[in-house]
DNA sequence: TATGAATGAGGCTTCATTCAT
DNA sequence: GATGAATGAAGCCTCATTCAT
């Protein structure tokens, strides 16, 4: 019992600077970028030793890394929680504006976000299992948004046949990432009006049903 | 002979070197970022001594910002004669087919883009008067889709109070920057459906009007 | 019972922990050499923690010195063991044959013994009790080849001045030496061949006598 | 012609500062070894800026090898004009002589040669053309104490079937080195005796003649 | 005007060593 | 007695920038 002391109770203090230095880690990264992050920027707000963070994760990349999949599991669990929360009558206002109050509230889960984006942009991830993992996250929050469609469309109740899912999340993702973009960029830039334009849009498209048929993206397979 | 070839096209010689140097440093920027672009790698690139870089720009900062305000302009040009060549009839279908097929066709026009978008989204950029040009471009461009948008709503012949054009730009934009992207990071993401998509929720929104009216966005004000 | 497993042996767990960071230490040290060998290697490989190899020699240096002095006290008692077996008849054939096999059976002994060549070249060894050790390590071992050479001397009964021993035995050994350090270099280097010529050198000499009488070298005093 | 002025017409400073670096890297890798060598002691030792090693070389392990190789280019070089220069009576005694001055006289030669061993004893070359480089080296100064020898034969005039030059020339060379290795580490160590008697030995094997015939070692295949 | 050798600050990383537990 | 998390100095390397030519 003794002898597993480390996997079964790992030290308090162990856990503790692990996770103040992927804190500390986030934190730079949205700040400065991925490139502009420097270790020493890093060990200062982690209060840590520069050393520690080959001690704990093999390097900097490997770290940066690390902060991105955690800020994007974080970013998952609670679109999860948010669609879960989300009362049966007027769905999408609820999320569209949850969303929206998010980047005004927590910047720097978009910037983490655009981060990623980034690294996927150049070719700064050498190993392909990471490209796969972060991929992956963006293709589930993907996934949970065309879960909340396909509960709109249910309740909208449109005989003719409606947009693919996929699609329809994959359109309104994309506005969201851009719009973040450009509130993140320019605090001045306003959200309310784009946001309510867009559940005019989509209440707008339920109703009148779709007569041509969407296919989904390339590479988003259906399930 | 020879000695005297510097007299006969000083200036030509002298443009010619700068503007390749410019060519190089878009296309190393765009493939590479802004933090991890070398001089080295540009004055390979552009087979010009690495001293003058210095020489003509007076360092890295101002020859990066140069390059992007140069594709910028390029990329704001090339949508006015976008919407210049547009037919009266189907402006949307058009313009967006233009778009969309940009992406895929002159992919580093976009990467540029979005590496701007992460100059303002770091604090990477110290002048202020270079904040203030590229978020002039990105207006313009905003302005421009606001006119493609008004002639549409002119020919939809919508009683119903319409939404602000400039709003329903920065829709359309905000999406058209996510879209690409995806597509830019992921060659099999398919954009076909979502452009059809897009235009499909235009048409939808048109036809309906707009039963609540919208604000412009605070940080475009109509002039 | 199992609290009191730490009384039961303790000094044998002590010995053997010790005795396993050594035998880690001096394979890790023959492969890597002193500069590249890590502490973190020896732990690894001796399956201990890392705070042990203070905790039992000090430092890096002393372990590393102790490691050393153990691999040279094995090789001089190899050595004598060696010659203790020598048939009466044909001595140095036997001799000459053990000591080209065990370049090729147990190259670390060499590599250790270079090593320790590697570390007196330097300036590597600051005490001066360390250097006189392994100085003495390397004379006893020429004084065990000395006494070969003598009983050699005395089989074949030259009547003509003798070489000195000493002198005889510093020649064979920097062969030896020098030999084995191309043998281990190169897997393909053949041994067989020199190593005859080598003995029929020494039957040419003792065969003819030595018309010039010759000194023992100055830093290895007879007696 | 103007344009190719850096290859036709090497700058005297550019070829000074990067010949002043080798010296300083073959000075400082002599005495401290190659993995305690460092690139501040070589900068400084060449009064020139730590960024330079890599402008020049490419980084440190490319910087020694290239000092080593120039050593060893330098060694070979003396090696060759020394036979060249060899008096046609007694030449054996002439070489031994200007081989063993050379130990005190340019203990750095000696100790770079060793030094190139202590690569190849460990695993720290990667690139298998240095490997292989450096033992060409060897094999040339090999064959170069190879044709010494033939010709000290065809002066000897034995009837008898003679020792192969090539296992000849690796004992000698073998001695020389593991005499040199004693003598760079004790200053007192006597040269003389053992040279002497080597040539002894060398004159012996010579005048008796060799009964047995002896293969050239495995990986110098004859021609 | 134009070159590219030279500079040196700062980045990432490794490692022997220490000490609280 | 024993552990391994934590430290920080020092190593190699990159790169924007300068300046003599």
């Amino acid at each position: 019992m003794s002898k597993q002391h480390h996997e079964t109770e790992p030290t308090a203090d162990h856990q503790k600077t692990r996770e103040r230095i992927i804190a500390a880690a986030a934190k730079v990264l949205a700040e400065k970028g991925y490139e502009a992050t420097t270790l020493r920027e890093i060990s200062r707000e982690a209060e840590a030793a520069p050393g520690l963070v080959h001690y704990y994760f093999g390097g900097k990349d490997q770290l940066l890394v690390e902060a991105l999949q955690h800020a994007g599991l974080q970013f998952h669990r609670r679109m999860e929680q948010l669609i879960a929360d989300v009362p049966t009558d007027h769905p999408l206002e609820m999320v569209l504006d949850q969303i929206r109050d998010r980047v005004r509230h927590d910047p720097d889960v978009y910037r983490l976000h655009y981060e990623s984006f980034s690294l996927g942009l150049h070719n700064r991830l050498i190993e392909p299992r990471v490209r796969e993992r972060l991929a992956e996250r963006r293709q589930e929050i993907g996934s949970v948004m065309a879960r909340v469609i396909e509960q709109l469309q249910r309740q909208a109740g449109s005989q003719n046949p409606a947009p693919h899912p996929a699609t329809l999340a994959a359109v309104l993702l994309a506005a969201f990432d851009g719009l973040a973009l450009q509130a993140i960029m320019d605090p001045a830039f306003d959200l309310a009006a784009p946001y309510a334009l867009l559940a005019q849009m989509l209440h707008a498209l339920l109703a009148q049903g779709t007569p041509a048929p969407h296919e989904p993206p390339a590479s988003t397979p259906p399930g």
